[in-house]
DNA sequence: ACATGGAGTAAGCGTTGACTTACCGTAAGC
DNA sequence: GCTTACGGTAAGTCAACGCTTACTCCATGT
């Protein structure tokens, strides 16, 4: 329902700084923020769009807020490439190596 | 190397509408303008930007040119998105179900 | 209670990019 | 040869979006 959503996600190069550093495990939001050439505020916008295509998720820890990569965005993503994955390369061998325009050839 | 355009052109829902029309076979532009709620150059351009993701092939047939899906692009797509997709998972499973805010509760 | 630090929200700005129309090259048919 | 269909390119427009600064809320510590 929402592969959509994490395409468009994934698509930026800075949310997926930060969903790539979520890969070492848990962070917050300021420990995230530190290290990327963008303000703090705008970690935190991307966190939010991360969290609505279901690609993170977060508890509070204290004052701090702890953001970690959620599985199901992924997942959605990873059947909705597979599927066309499998299409794709039978539909490949049968357009493999035909040669342009067969008709009539430049000749020099 | 180009996993990164490959996700930025399938953020496009026009583009992926084109790119979704090719799983059904190989098409010419005209064709997959048709039925499209935009202009023929639009796809055009579309199909420009596919073609440098690795995502679709081209080949002239006579006056048309007809595309196709390449799975090249989508290879290189799979395997990041597989590679992720592990650590994902046993990285969530550490974290599952961790409550929020152990210290204070707020009691009404 | 007050001060501090961590994080989400609002408003505004600037750039990117998807679309349009107009134009140009090229291949087939008369 | 000329004409017609097909498709890529150019130039310009407008909305989407990523970023910033400012503000506010909440949780902790002294």
């Amino acid at each position: 329902m929402s592969y959509e959503r994490a395409l468009q996600c994934l698509s930026d190069p800075t949310r997926r700084r930060i969903f790539e550093r979520l890969r070492a495990g848990p962070k917050s939001v300021g420990v995230l923020a530190h290290g990327l050439p963008v303000s703090r505020p705008a970690v935190s916008q991307h966190l939010k769009s991360l969290k609505q295509a279901g690609l993170v998720k977060d508890r509070s820890e204290g004052a701090r807020r702890v953001y970690y990569i959620d599985p199901e965005g992924l997942g959605e993503l990873r059947r909705w490439l597979d599927q066309f994955w499998d299409d794709a390369l039978e539909a490949f061998k049968n357009e493999v190596e035909i040669p342009n325009t067969p008709s009539r050839r430049k000749k020099p």
